[in-house]
RNA sequence: GCGGGCGUGGCGGAAUGGUAGACGCCGGGGACUUAAAAUCCCCUGAGCUUUGCUCGUGCGGGUUCGAGUCCCGCCGCCCGCACCA
């Protein structure tokens, strides 16, 4: 085999501690990744969910940007002026924790994770514009996001209101849901009490209806995601209405989605939380003990569906509104106060849930809808309620009816007689941004003795968050802070204080990638430098953002276009969530306790039938492959193993074999394949032969078919399917003899890989004597005539089992293509003279014999 | 319970209704080497009476000339959830 020029190929393997190193200088050094919004290219903005710096890259995010980096480099190969950005999720809660439990600050914390994080990501290569860089901890962002703030204020789409949040009595603070844990604070393992205090709210619900409209066009969005937000909006129409008391003197409103089924009501239930309820067990201590015992319960929705149906009967009546008839009033563990009205029109025969409690405590279950109106006296089979279609029977003036129909007509006379409305109601709530907490973007109001509650003015933005804090006593450090809170209020002069809540993080990164795209100092963004790049054209992240954190930047944009200052309603064209990186367990149950103690693969040998603890030499239990996590200890570190092999390697094996939404089981001996792959093309690489002479027409197909392949691969985020054609392309050239080309086959090879293993590549574009960099090359051609075969292989099936196949001439007609098969000796001997009736002929694919 | 998804070799997975198992990993055999590593070549779904044949994509049916793919009914696993009236 010829030598071509070397170059820098000096030594016999490829060595990434030195190339790695050396094209992330270069490319930093030729600022190849910083984006050009006044290019005249066509645009395309490539973004992943941007990290919490939580302190080290774990292997997921190495997925998640190696996926978006493939992406990037394919689009500015393919000519596209490419945004391709990198920021820092930074306000949270661990900074805190941290800050707590070592002592250390949380803006220090964060800083020093962020440095180390970045220069981790930079070990793997990734075409990021790191001069856009942005962290939401620094007044330069959060004192924008306080601008935007109160632009929304302004517009009246932020409200404050009274909320209840977990407040735990010992550390003096509020915890956020996961942080109660079977009642008690997380950390201090205090009972958590509820507190009522005003919080600040966004309207998001005005925007229900838009928010659920507009999932319809996310066609390029994964269904599974539309559909979960769908379900949280979770719109529903039907009607609400009051009945009377017939032996009280009150009304109680209930709402329904099945108006149609009114004359199947045969009782009322109200949630333990309802006020006719509470009002109820300050005289009645049974009704105050059941109530108890509800909120007891407990709260999974899969211990509430297997939980048994319970009620306590209240003694009180109300009347039908239209049968006149009375419905007793029950007190039911099945009925939410926080949806609806907190009270229903229990219809037994038409909703599983009111059946169950009907038949328990021997409750009527009158039936109103049936197959036909001859089936109005069907008795229902064991034990099931029919929620489904049919035609209302024993229903008066409904009978006969459609059910569509019978819900129109008992709206319209509810609405007539003024007993009821049609009404549609949201899942969805508000969204509470307040969070009584340090580490965060401060809330850019001032609570003022005279004048009330008054924002900031611009001018004095940001609001900027005091370094100078304690965390050695309990509560919020801004709250106890001597000076910060101390201010004049801005309308009347007099002494005022900062409000000390700080916003969700969510809100952070509810527009960060519009900063991305345009970062000026003195305002959030400018609207024609968003124009340009947004929305985004591929977006990448995990599954668990499906729905807030989607659903909230959703909202934000679309907010930002109400009060006029951004010109798109949707942020993310398409959307794309992988799968995560799994491994393994290792475990023994620690006879102390009864708790499993994990073992980190690197202790484990795994060379026999099961597994050993390489210490003991004793066996432990394999658990299921699960996602990495530290708590299970089945966890790889990046750094250990680009250290290893190289990055190149860890990217390859990132893309390579599972598809991408799928979960990727980490394997060494797959690492150490990927690591063998990238020598091999290095030694491939180093046989280019500029001088070579000759066509080699089956690999100029090859290399064609490949190339066009590989770009639509990578367009769908196929990645593993691309990687597979690199490796059937990368034989295909092993197994050649020297030619022109095969030698533009390598050349192609190079620039097909660069994408995936930009450092190899590089080296790979010295060897071959390319120009410039290869991560600003372009895309290698495509001749369409090259891409199809003069030559196809055809099956012959006799009743449809394969027995023979022919090669053929690419676009042979059905009947000579028929006279061959027919004469194959195969298929003779197969017919043994039997009839053929029928031949079914697929051009260039199959000839089927009917016998 | 409800909703969604997925079941293909020892493993990860390919396959517009048209040659099932591409590609990778593991394993076996061979070449090179004093030896090893590295590399290269060959084999590698199961079974059988092995110039070939039969079976085979979770199970049972169906549509079709032809089904991993479409339809119906099951089973199993995974994910999500909010008893939503």
């Amino acid at each position: 085999m010829p030598r071509g020029r070397l170059g820098l190929m000096s030594e016999n393997r490829f060595d990434p501690s030195q190339a790695d190193g050396r094209w992330q200088h270069a490319w930093a050094e030729a600022q190849c990744f910083e984006a050009d919004s006044n290019s005249p290219k066509p645009k395309s903005y490539v973004l992943e969910m941007f990290p919490y710096p939580s302190g080290r890259i774990h292997i997921g995010h190495v997925r998640n940007y190696t996926m978006g980096d493939v992406l990037a480099r394919y689009k500015r190969m393919q000519g596209f002026e490419v945004l391709h950005p990198m920021g820092w999720d930074a306000f949270g809660m661990p900074a805190e924790n941290a800050a707590m439990e070592k002592g250390v600050h949380p803006g220090g914390w964060t800083r020093e994770n962020i440095a180390n994080m970045k220069a981790q990501l930079k070990r793997l290569g990734f075409a990021l514009d790191w001069s856009r860089e942005i962290a939401t901890c620094e007044p330069d962002y959060y004192g924008q996001e306080q601008a935007l703030f109160l632009d929304l204020y302004e517009s009246g789409l932020v409200y404050r209101k009274e909320s209840a949040v977990n407040w735990d009595p010992v550390d003096q603070t509020v915890l956020a849901n996961e942080q109660v844990i079977d009642g008690r604070g997380w950390r201090s393992g205090a009972l958590v009490e509820k507190r009522k205090l005003s919080q600040w709210f966004l309207k998001i619900t005005d925007f229900a209806q838009d928010l659920l409209d507009g999932l319809d066009g996310l066609e390029n969005w994964p269904d599974k995601v539309r559909l979960m937000q769908e379900n949280w909006i979770g719109k529903s129409t039907g009607l609400q209405f009051h009945f009377r008391g017939s032996n009280f003197d009150e009304e109680i409103e209930v709402y329904t989605t099945r108006p149609d089924t009114i004359f199947g009501a045969s009782f009322v239930a109200v949630a333990a939380e309802h006020p006719i309820a509470h009002a109820l067990a300050d005289t009645d201590h049974m009704a105050a003990a059941f109530i108890e015992q509800c909120r007891a319960g407990g709260t999974t929705a899969a211990e509430l569906e297997t939980a048994e149906k319970l009620g306590y009967d209240t003694g009180l009546k109300v009347t039908h509104p239209f049968t006149g008839h009375e419905l007793p009033v029950w007190i039911a563990n099945f009925v939410l106060m926080e949806y609806g009205t907190g009270a229903i029109m229990a219809v037994p025969g038409h909703d599983q849930r009111d059946f169950d409690f009907a038949t328990k405590y021997d409750l009527p279950i009158p039936r109103v809808i049936a197959p036909s109106e001859a089936d109005a006296a069907k008795p229902f089979a064991n034990g099931e309620a029919e929620p489904g279609d049919g035609v209302l029977v024993n229903s008066d003036f409904l009978n006969g009816l459609s059910i569509e129909d019978a819900q129109v007509a008992v709206v319209n006379r509810a609405d007539h007689e003024g007993w009821g409305h049609g009404k549609t109601v949201w899942r969805l709530r508000d969204w509470g941004v307040s969070r009584q907490r340090y580490w965060g973007t401060p809330i850019p109001f001032i609570h003022c003795g005279t004048c009330g509650v008054v924002p900031v003015p611009k001018d004095q933005l940001p609001v900027v968050l005091p370094e100078d804090v304690d965390f050695a006593t309990p509560g919020n450090p801004l709250v106890r802070h001597p000076t910060w809170k101390h201010v004049d209020c801005p309308k009347c002069g007099a002494k005022a204080e900062r409000e000390t809540d700080t916003l969700d993080t969510f809100v952070d990164s509810s527009w960060y990638f519009l900063r991305f795209a345009s970062q000026p100092a003195d305002k959030p963004f400018d609207r024609d430098e968003l124009a340009k790049w947004l929305p985004v054209e591929q977006y990448i992240g995990g599954i668990e953002h499906a729905i807030l954190h989607l659903l909230y930047a959703r909202f934000w944009t679309r907010a930002l276009q109400h009060i006029g200052l951004i010109d798109f309603a949707e942020p993310f064209a398409s959307l794309f969530t992988q799968g995560m990186v799994t491994h393994e367990t290792y475990s023994r149950v620690d006879p102390a306790n009864g708790q499993p103690i994990y073992f980190s693969p690197g202790e484990v040998d795994r060379s026999g039938e099961g597994a050993v603890l390489q210490a003991d030499g004793s066996p432990v239990d394999i658990g299921r492959v699960i996602k990495m996590s530290k708590s299970k200890k089945n966890v790889v570190d990046p750094d250990d193993i680009i250290d290893q092999y190289g990055a190149d390697a860890v990217r390859w094996f990132m893309l390579s074999d599972s598809p991408p939404e799928r979960d990727l089981p980490w394997s060494v001996s797959g690492i150490e394949g990927c690591g063998k792959y990238v020598q091999r093309l290095w030694r491939l690489f180093g046989q280019y032969d500029a001088g070579a002479e000759g066509e080699d027409k089956a690999l100029d197909r090859k290399t064609h078919q490949t190339i066009a392949a590989i770009a639509d691969d990578i367009e769908g985020l196929g990645f593993n399917k691309a990687v597979a054609r690199l490796y059937e392309l990368t034989s295909a050239i092993e197994k050649a003899k020297p030619s022109a080309s095969r030698s533009t086959a390598i050349r192609t090879l190079v620039q097909l890989v660069s994408p995936m293993m930009p450092h190899l590549a590089e080296e790979g574009w010295v060897a071959i004597a390319g120009e410039g960099l290869v991560a600003e090359a372009a895309w290698p051609e495509v001749d369409p005539a090259l891409l199809v075969e003069d030559e196809v292989t055809v099956a012959v099936q006799v009743k449809g089992k394969l027995r023979d196949t022919l090669t053929v001439a690419k676009g042979l007609p059905n009947a000579e293509l028929e006279a061959l098969a027919l004469a194959s000796e195969k298929v003779q001997r197969i017919l043994d003279g039997a009839e053929v009736r029928k031949v079914i002929v697929v051009p260039d694919r199959l000839v089927n014999i009917v016998a």
